[in-house]
DNA sequence: ATAGTTTATCGTAAATTTACGATAATAACT
DNA sequence: AGTTATTATCGTAAATTTACGATAAACTAT
């Protein structure tokens, strides 16, 4: 990804979005956001009963998501329980909404 | 992505969320829409000339989000002037927009 | 026809992602 | 101590992404 010498100016943004893209990119780490918006479980063990997958791969998404900010997980003997992250969700709408609308002289070009 | 034969059961909207963020997914192609957003820009060479990156690279960018349908490419010989496609770019600003409110209850978990 | 300009495609190498099974880790119970 | 239940991590193979230079394609202009 980074091969040569040049260095491309991104701004702080731009690696935002496309760091809360990237982990949006999986149609599997949607339905587990999906899962957490609407309660309908929240424990690992939940998911992996209702997504037919590995449980490694679903641990492993979790972690990309986790990494992401967008949920976090509390520890719950011998359980974790996940929950959507206020704080980077919020953020992620907010990178989200202001890049889609901010371009109303975008189209008749 | 698809070893077994089990079939995960996406919903369309999954999929479609999963499509334009993989699209979003890289900042080089966050900042060559912010371009085409700004009107900074619109033909091919514009946008080499601005980001540090082979020709061949930015165009494999450009495909990349004309094929996820945000992009659409009007032939100017021998240039090729690019913008927004309005349509899919409010199908996308919508599907995020839906996806990030319609979680009321999902933090408290 | 030839040359010039612009963009797409090809070939390819390195890096990353994705999926799986197997195993480890953790903490509660006997 | 040993067992059980749940989740994370490891190792690995296949697929995909990303970047590049080289080349082809398309269309103008000479």
């Amino acid at each position: 990804m980074q091969r040569t010498g040049k260095r491309i100016g991104y701004h702080d943004e731009e690696l935002e979005i496309a760091r809360f893209a990237k982990a949006l990119s999986h149609p599997v780490r949607i339905k587990i956001l999906r899962l957490l918006e609407n309660q309908t479980c929240c424990f690992t063990g939940e998911m992996t009963a209702m997504i037919p997958m590995a449980q490694s791969t679903i641990s492993q998404h979790l972690k990309a998501l986790h990494e992401a900010g967008l949920i976090q997980g509390e520890i719950n003997p011998p359980r974790v329980k996940y929950c959507v992250n206020r704080e980077n969700w919020e953020r992620a709408r907010e990178l989200f909404d202001q890049f889609f609308s901010d371009s109303p002289n975008a189209f008749s070009c």
